[in-house]
DNA sequence: CGTCTAATTACACGCATGCTTAATAAATCC
DNA sequence: GGATTTATTAAGCATGCGTGTAATTAGACG
């Protein structure tokens, strides 16, 4: 009888008060899983709110209500992913004594394995002019790490393991380009290179770059001694 | 006495119609310029219209009676920036055999230098999800640039020239990392390294980059004859 | 049972966006 | 010199944005 009245429709259209079941915490939970794969994929101002809150299955509002806005949202996010990488880094930095240079590009390689948005991530909001964290995150990391690469460099060129004739500052950025940008480029690499993104891939390249990257910047003082 | 009535204003509100002195390409030229230095430095959706007009100085109209509308201005920005690069490309995939690889790093970096916005550019709609040409990127450079450079690579490794062990897709995809990141990182490098980004610091960092690169990738067959 | 709190919805506000249109005036043409 | 074309402006349109807010309801507490 085409009955458009409220009393009766009872579809998909939720009523307006607090659930029956309380599943409180799943509201919160949902909108943080959409809310990532989202501004991961297509970043922050792309997103909007409604978006993410249609991602979820959820309503627009609780956004405020959870994060205090689409804001909270994105710091409450970035903060998640990023303070393990940053734990890392201050962990380098303490003990780097003995912190072998080979090893660090596969485990930093690891690291953009295991969570594939970081590089991503690091690159839009440090290198483009987008996202509002800007400052936070150069503090956070390239002006964090790179000293600490730097020292590592000079320490590896003063043992005689790594060529004295390079500039150590140069060394380090051409540590993190091999290091992180077959990662931002991967979604393409695999079409483009006809590689698929799995665990025996990642072996291969790891042992690439250490490999290209090291007869590339060791000092070659005994050529014929280890084939 | 407080005149608002539009006959004695006058001021900088220009009149309604054609203007007198005819310039014309001006306003064209004028949008293009604006229009180019904001979509670069922040991205094709983060710029408005309104943006770019107010820079520009001229009325937001003229964007749709210039180029259509904002896709339109874009595209004749990118194109005018890109096609060089493709004609490039295309030129070093019909006289493939006599390019030195070496040679050919330095060359692309210089023109990194030469034109800034590019890597950003190739970065944000080839690599990021972003951006309305992304397919048109994609089609015009890595599908077109990585088979050159791969069959480059493959011959300079059947000639003995390069390592032979090495996967030459993997060694393609290290040669645009270290020539391409580089100057994405370029804003954050000179406040983070310390170094200025002029001639000198280009000569500087390519010689680094093709130094690394080709020790890395070059047979070692007389290791002591060079020192 | 009455009150209070937590969780959720619908709605609307103000603003910015890209785009369109009508009006207008100089330049050009026949 | 009147008609047409070209270049420009102001105003407005629909849409989508982030954010508020009042209403509503289930559960908790006394």
């Amino acid at each position: 009888m085409l009955n458009k009245s409220s009393a009766t429709v009872q579809r998909k259209r939720r009523s307006r008060g607090r659930p029956r079941t309380a599943h409180s915490e799943d509201v919160r939970e949902k909108l943080l899983r959409a809310a990532r794969d989202l501004f991961m994929r297509y970043g922050y101002r792309a997103v909007s709110s409604r978006q993410i809150a249609s991602a979820a299955g959820v309503n627009v509002a609780m956004i405020r209500y959870y994060f205090g806005g689409k804001p909270g949202l994105y710091r409450e996010i970035t903060n998640a992913m990023v303070g393990p990488l940053r734990a890392g880094i201050d962990a380098m930095s303490a003990g780097a004594t003995q912190i072998e240079l080979a090893s660090l590009i596969g485990t930093a390689m690891r690291m953009w394995a295991t969570n594939p948005w970081l590089p991503g991530l690091i690159v839009r909001e440090v290198l483009m002019q987008e996202g509002p964290l800007r400052a936070m995150f150069i503090r956070d990391f390239p002006e964090r790490l790179v000293p600490v690469l730097e020292k590592l460099v000079r320490r590896e060129m003063e043992r005689g393991r790594l060529r004295a004739d390079l500039d150590p500052r140069l060394v380090v950025l051409s540590m993190i380009s091999l290091g992180l940008f077959p990662f931002l480029a991967l979604p393409v690499t695999s079409r483009v290179f006809g590689v698929r993104a799995d665990e025996a891939f990642l072996q291969h390249l790891i042992r690439h770059t250490t490999d290209v990257l090291t007869r590339g910047i060791a000092v070659h003082d005994a050529p014929g001694s280890k084939k």
